[in-house]
DNA sequence: CTCGATGCAAAGGCTTTGCAGAAAC
DNA sequence: GTTTCTGCAAAGCCTTTGCATCGAG
Protein backbone atom coordinates (compact mmCIF):
# COMPACT_ATOMS: atom_id res chain seq x y z
CA UNK A 1 0.00 0.00 0.00
CA UNK A 2 1.44 3.19 -1.23
CA UNK A 3 -1.26 5.13 0.34
CA UNK A 4 -3.81 5.14 4.08
CA UNK A 5 -7.47 4.62 2.43
CA UNK A 6 -8.76 7.26 4.39
CA UNK A 7 -12.18 7.13 3.36
CA UNK A 8 -12.68 3.52 4.13
CA UNK A 9 -11.33 3.81 7.01
CA UNK A 10 -13.61 7.40 7.66
CA UNK A 11 -16.40 4.94 6.40
CA UNK A 12 -16.27 2.20 9.03
CA UNK A 13 -15.23 5.11 12.00
CA UNK A 14 -18.63 6.87 11.16
CA UNK A 15 -20.95 3.65 10.82
CA UNK A 16 -19.37 2.50 13.78
CA UNK A 17 -19.92 5.79 15.56
CA UNK A 18 -23.86 6.12 14.87
CA UNK A 19 -27.07 4.45 15.55
CA UNK A 20 -28.21 4.19 12.10
CA UNK A 21 -27.61 0.07 10.91
CA UNK A 22 -27.76 0.59 7.17
CA UNK A 23 -26.09 3.25 5.04
CA UNK A 24 -26.68 4.30 1.09
CA UNK A 25 -23.88 5.30 -0.62
CA UNK A 26 -25.33 9.27 -0.09
CA UNK A 27 -25.83 8.33 3.63
CA UNK A 28 -21.96 7.83 3.80
CA UNK A 29 -21.05 10.49 1.64
CA UNK A 30 -23.59 12.92 3.60
CA UNK A 31 -22.02 11.46 6.99
CA UNK A 32 -18.51 11.86 5.99
CA UNK A 33 -19.19 15.77 4.67
CA UNK A 34 -20.41 16.36 8.34
CA UNK A 35 -17.10 15.41 9.73
CA UNK A 36 -13.68 16.21 8.69
CA UNK A 37 -13.12 13.95 5.69
CA UNK A 38 -15.41 14.61 3.17
CA UNK A 39 -15.24 12.58 -0.06
CA UNK A 40 -16.08 12.93 -3.61
CA UNK A 41 -18.89 10.00 -4.65
CA UNK A 42 -17.08 8.24 -6.55
CA UNK A 43 -14.74 7.81 -3.52
CA UNK A 44 -17.44 6.88 -1.02
CA UNK A 45 -18.68 3.99 -3.98
CA UNK A 46 -15.00 2.51 -4.23
CA UNK A 47 -14.49 2.14 -1.00
CA UNK A 48 -17.44 0.64 -0.21
CA UNK A 49 -17.33 -1.59 -2.83
CA UNK A 50 -13.68 -2.64 -1.59
CA UNK A 51 -15.18 -3.28 2.24
CA UNK A 52 -17.75 -5.13 0.90
CA UNK A 53 -15.04 -7.47 -1.40
CA UNK A 54 -13.05 -7.29 2.13
CA UNK A 55 -15.90 -8.61 4.35
CA UNK A 56 -16.12 -5.39 6.59
CA UNK A 57 -19.66 -4.79 5.49
CA UNK A 58 -22.22 -6.12 3.58
CA UNK A 59 -24.31 -4.54 0.78
CA UNK A 60 -27.89 -5.12 0.24
CA UNK A 61 -30.62 -4.09 -2.25
CA UNK A 62 -33.51 -2.85 -1.56
CA UNK A 63 -36.88 -2.93 -4.10
CA UNK A 64 -35.73 1.11 -4.55
CA UNK A 65 -32.60 0.10 -6.47
CA UNK A 66 -30.89 1.85 -3.78
CA UNK A 67 -27.98 -0.05 -2.46
CA UNK A 68 -27.25 0.07 1.55
CA UNK A 69 -23.99 -1.05 3.63
CA UNK A 70 -24.26 -2.27 7.09
CA UNK A 71 -21.38 -3.93 9.11
CA UNK A 72 -20.96 -7.02 8.98
CA UNK A 73 -21.61 -9.39 11.81
CA UNK A 74 -23.72 -12.64 12.45
CA UNK A 75 -26.15 -13.17 9.77
CA UNK A 76 -29.90 -11.34 10.65
CA UNK A 77 -32.92 -10.28 8.86
CA UNK A 78 -34.78 -7.25 7.78
CA UNK A 79 -37.60 -5.27 8.30
CA UNK A 80 -38.26 -2.09 6.27
CA UNK A 81 -40.85 0.44 6.99
CA UNK A 82 -42.50 1.85 3.88
CA UNK A 83 -42.73 5.14 5.27
CA UNK A 84 -40.18 6.50 6.68
CA UNK A 85 -37.59 4.07 5.00
CA UNK A 86 -35.85 2.91 8.24
CA UNK A 87 -33.79 -0.46 7.93
CA UNK A 88 -34.39 -2.87 10.74
CA UNK A 89 -32.18 -5.45 11.75
CA UNK A 90 -34.23 -9.00 13.18
CA UNK A 91 -33.56 -12.33 13.29
CA UNK A 92 -33.55 -15.05 11.02
CA UNK A 93 -36.79 -15.95 10.08
CA UNK A 94 -36.11 -18.66 7.80
CA UNK A 95 -36.93 -22.34 8.65
CA UNK A 96 -33.51 -24.05 7.66
CA UNK A 97 -34.97 -27.55 7.64
CA UNK A 98 -36.92 -26.45 4.83
CA UNK A 99 -34.45 -24.75 3.43
CA UNK A 100 -32.52 -27.84 3.33
CA UNK A 101 -35.17 -29.99 2.00
CA UNK A 102 -35.89 -27.69 -0.96
CA UNK A 103 -31.79 -27.78 -1.52
CA UNK A 104 -32.73 -31.23 -1.78
CA UNK A 105 -35.65 -31.38 -3.80
CA UNK A 106 -34.66 -28.51 -6.17
CA UNK A 107 -30.81 -29.95 -6.30
CA UNK A 108 -30.05 -25.82 -5.52
CA UNK A 109 -27.28 -25.36 -3.42
CA UNK A 110 -28.06 -22.45 -1.54
CA UNK A 111 -25.24 -20.36 -0.21
CA UNK A 112 -27.33 -17.69 1.27
CA UNK A 113 -30.39 -15.79 1.48
CA UNK A 114 -32.27 -12.19 1.95
CA UNK A 115 -35.33 -11.61 3.62
CA UNK A 116 -36.77 -8.41 3.75
CA UNK A 117 -40.15 -8.07 5.51
CA UNK A 118 -42.26 -4.67 5.01
CA UNK A 119 -44.41 -2.44 6.99
CA UNK A 120 -44.68 0.34 9.08
CA UNK A 121 -43.24 1.14 12.28
CA UNK A 122 -44.64 1.82 15.37
CA UNK A 123 -43.25 5.71 15.06
CA UNK A 124 -44.89 6.18 11.82
CA UNK A 125 -48.11 4.42 12.52
CA UNK A 126 -48.52 6.67 15.63
CA UNK A 127 -47.24 10.09 13.72
CA UNK A 128 -50.13 10.38 11.27
CA UNK A 129 -53.59 9.29 12.27
CA UNK B 1 -61.95 2.74 -22.02
CA UNK B 2 -61.40 3.97 -25.18
CA UNK B 3 -59.00 1.97 -26.67
CA UNK B 4 -58.01 -2.02 -25.57
CA UNK B 5 -54.89 -2.15 -24.10
CA UNK B 6 -53.25 -4.25 -26.61
CA UNK B 7 -50.09 -4.54 -25.12
CA UNK B 8 -51.05 -5.27 -21.33
CA UNK B 9 -53.11 -8.03 -23.00
CA UNK B 10 -50.60 -9.54 -25.05
CA UNK B 11 -48.26 -9.94 -21.89
CA UNK B 12 -51.02 -11.54 -19.54
CA UNK B 13 -50.43 -13.86 -22.74
CA UNK B 14 -47.12 -14.34 -23.38
CA UNK B 15 -46.62 -14.67 -19.86
CA UNK B 16 -49.33 -17.97 -19.50
CA UNK B 17 -48.32 -19.22 -22.45
CA UNK B 18 -44.38 -19.58 -21.69
CA UNK B 19 -42.72 -21.71 -19.12
CA UNK B 20 -40.84 -18.88 -17.88
CA UNK B 21 -41.82 -18.08 -14.53
CA UNK B 22 -40.58 -14.35 -13.87
CA UNK B 23 -39.86 -11.59 -17.12
CA UNK B 24 -37.50 -8.79 -16.90
CA UNK B 25 -39.04 -6.23 -18.79
CA UNK B 26 -36.99 -6.64 -21.78
CA UNK B 27 -37.90 -10.18 -21.20
CA UNK B 28 -41.31 -9.70 -22.48
CA UNK B 29 -40.70 -7.16 -24.88
CA UNK B 30 -38.01 -9.51 -26.67
CA UNK B 31 -41.06 -12.49 -25.73
CA UNK B 32 -43.76 -9.79 -27.81
CA UNK B 33 -41.38 -9.11 -30.47
CA UNK B 34 -41.24 -13.08 -31.23
CA UNK B 35 -45.20 -12.72 -31.64
CA UNK B 36 -47.38 -10.75 -33.49
CA UNK B 37 -47.33 -7.55 -30.99
CA UNK B 38 -43.89 -6.41 -30.68
CA UNK B 39 -43.95 -2.72 -28.42
CA UNK B 40 -41.91 -0.55 -27.53
CA UNK B 41 -40.26 -0.58 -23.99
CA UNK B 42 -42.11 2.75 -22.89
CA UNK B 43 -45.17 0.87 -23.72
CA UNK B 44 -44.58 -2.58 -22.33
CA UNK B 45 -43.01 -0.93 -18.83
CA UNK B 46 -46.73 1.12 -19.03
CA UNK B 47 -48.57 -2.04 -19.49
CA UNK B 48 -46.46 -3.82 -16.48
CA UNK B 49 -47.13 -1.06 -14.35
CA UNK B 50 -50.96 -1.15 -14.78
CA UNK B 51 -50.68 -5.06 -14.65
CA UNK B 52 -49.64 -4.74 -11.23
CA UNK B 53 -51.08 -1.79 -9.63
CA UNK B 54 -54.63 -3.78 -11.11
CA UNK B 55 -53.19 -6.73 -8.83
CA UNK B 56 -52.84 -9.06 -12.52
CA UNK B 57 -49.07 -9.29 -11.71
CA UNK B 58 -46.61 -8.97 -9.40
CA UNK B 59 -43.08 -7.33 -9.64
CA UNK B 60 -40.46 -7.97 -7.41
CA UNK B 61 -36.86 -6.31 -7.77
CA UNK B 62 -33.19 -8.35 -7.46
CA UNK B 63 -29.89 -7.65 -6.51
CA UNK B 64 -29.17 -6.56 -9.94
CA UNK B 65 -31.22 -4.56 -9.83
CA UNK B 66 -33.63 -5.17 -12.25
CA UNK B 67 -37.31 -5.65 -11.62
CA UNK B 68 -39.18 -9.33 -13.09
CA UNK B 69 -43.11 -9.40 -13.33
CA UNK B 70 -44.89 -12.89 -12.29
CA UNK B 71 -48.29 -14.07 -12.52
CA UNK B 72 -50.24 -13.16 -9.40
CA UNK B 73 -50.79 -16.40 -7.44
CA UNK B 74 -50.95 -17.67 -3.89
CA UNK B 75 -47.92 -16.53 -2.14
CA UNK B 76 -44.41 -17.83 -2.45
CA UNK B 77 -41.08 -17.36 -2.02
CA UNK B 78 -37.85 -17.74 -4.66
CA UNK B 79 -35.11 -19.52 -5.59
CA UNK B 80 -32.34 -17.41 -7.34
CA UNK B 81 -29.37 -18.86 -9.17
CA UNK B 82 -26.28 -16.85 -9.76
CA UNK B 83 -25.14 -18.35 -12.21
CA UNK B 84 -27.88 -18.43 -15.24
CA UNK B 85 -30.44 -16.18 -13.98
CA UNK B 86 -33.16 -18.11 -13.34
CA UNK B 87 -35.68 -17.49 -10.83
CA UNK B 88 -37.67 -20.30 -9.18
CA UNK B 89 -41.08 -20.54 -7.26
CA UNK B 90 -40.28 -22.08 -3.90
CA UNK B 91 -42.63 -22.71 -1.06
CA UNK B 92 -42.77 -19.84 1.87
CA UNK B 93 -40.07 -20.86 4.33
CA UNK B 94 -40.62 -17.99 6.64
CA UNK B 95 -42.04 -19.03 9.97
CA UNK B 96 -44.95 -17.38 10.79
CA UNK B 97 -44.79 -17.05 14.39
CA UNK B 98 -41.78 -15.69 14.73
CA UNK B 99 -42.77 -13.76 12.34
CA UNK B 100 -46.14 -12.55 14.41
CA UNK B 101 -43.83 -12.63 17.62
CA UNK B 102 -41.62 -9.93 15.85
CA UNK B 103 -45.20 -7.60 14.97
CA UNK B 104 -45.88 -7.68 18.80
CA UNK B 105 -41.72 -7.01 19.88
CA UNK B 106 -40.99 -3.81 17.25
CA UNK B 107 -44.36 -2.80 16.73
CA UNK B 108 -43.97 -2.87 12.92
CA UNK B 109 -47.20 -3.90 11.36
CA UNK B 110 -45.63 -6.28 8.72
CA UNK B 111 -47.91 -6.40 5.16
CA UNK B 112 -45.56 -8.42 3.37
CA UNK B 113 -42.45 -9.83 2.75
CA UNK B 114 -40.00 -10.43 0.00
CA UNK B 115 -37.54 -13.85 0.26
CA UNK B 116 -34.61 -14.86 -2.11
CA UNK B 117 -32.51 -17.73 -1.91
CA UNK B 118 -28.90 -17.75 -3.86
CA UNK B 119 -27.27 -20.16 -5.20
CA UNK B 120 -26.59 -22.30 -7.95
CA UNK B 121 -29.14 -24.63 -9.96
CA UNK B 122 -28.49 -27.97 -10.44
CA UNK B 123 -28.14 -27.30 -14.22
CA UNK B 124 -25.18 -25.03 -13.82
CA UNK B 125 -23.52 -26.61 -11.19
CA UNK B 126 -23.54 -29.68 -13.80
CA UNK B 127 -22.56 -27.93 -16.49
CA UNK B 128 -19.48 -26.60 -15.74
CA UNK B 129 -16.68 -29.08 -13.96
C1' DC C 1 10.01 6.56 -8.21
C1' DT C 2 6.10 3.52 -7.63
C1' DC C 3 1.66 2.14 -6.44
C1' DG C 4 -2.68 2.63 -4.57
C1' DA C 5 -6.24 6.25 -3.35
C1' DT C 6 -8.89 10.27 -4.65
C1' DG C 7 -11.52 13.82 -7.36
C1' DC C 8 -13.67 15.21 -11.39
C1' DA C 9 -16.24 14.29 -15.15
C1' DA C 10 -18.44 11.39 -18.15
C1' DA C 11 -20.63 7.13 -19.41
C1' DG C 12 -23.89 3.17 -18.36
C1' DG C 13 -28.02 0.53 -17.30
C1' DC C 14 -32.59 0.46 -16.37
C1' DT C 15 -36.60 3.03 -15.31
C1' DT C 16 -39.71 6.80 -15.84
C1' DT C 17 -41.98 10.76 -18.04
C1' DG C 18 -43.59 14.36 -21.74
C1' DC C 19 -45.77 14.92 -25.68
C1' DA C 20 -48.03 14.22 -29.97
C1' DG C 21 -50.31 10.87 -32.83
C1' DA C 22 -53.45 6.94 -33.36
C1' DA C 23 -57.19 3.95 -32.36
C1' DA C 24 -61.57 2.66 -30.30
C1' DC C 25 -66.12 4.05 -28.81
C1' DG D 1 -65.29 14.26 -30.31
C1' DT D 2 -63.46 12.26 -26.30
C1' DT D 3 -60.66 9.19 -24.00
C1' DT D 4 -56.92 6.05 -23.44
C1' DC D 5 -53.14 3.63 -25.42
C1' DT D 6 -48.79 3.85 -28.07
C1' DG D 7 -44.38 5.16 -29.90
C1' DC D 8 -40.61 8.13 -29.92
C1' DA D 9 -37.46 10.72 -27.63
C1' DA D 10 -35.61 12.62 -23.70
C1' DA D 11 -34.80 12.93 -18.90
C1' DG D 12 -33.81 10.71 -14.29
C1' DC D 13 -31.67 8.13 -10.77
C1' DC D 14 -27.96 5.46 -9.15
C1' DT D 15 -24.13 3.17 -10.13
C1' DT D 16 -19.83 2.51 -12.44
C1' DT D 17 -15.63 3.70 -15.01
C1' DG D 18 -11.64 6.56 -17.30
C1' DC D 19 -8.17 9.42 -16.48
C1' DA D 20 -5.07 12.58 -14.45
C1' DT D 21 -3.40 13.81 -9.92
C1' DC D 22 -1.89 13.30 -5.42
C1' DG D 23 0.36 11.31 -1.42
C1' DA D 24 2.82 7.92 1.32
C1' DG D 25 6.68 4.70 1.37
Amino acid sequence: MARKPVVSTAILDLMQRRDRHAWTLDDLRAGLAEGKTSADFSSVFRAAERLTADGAVKKLVLDDGRARFELSGAHHDHLHCTSCDELIAVPCLVERDAQSALEAETGVAITEHQLILSGRCAKCRASDV
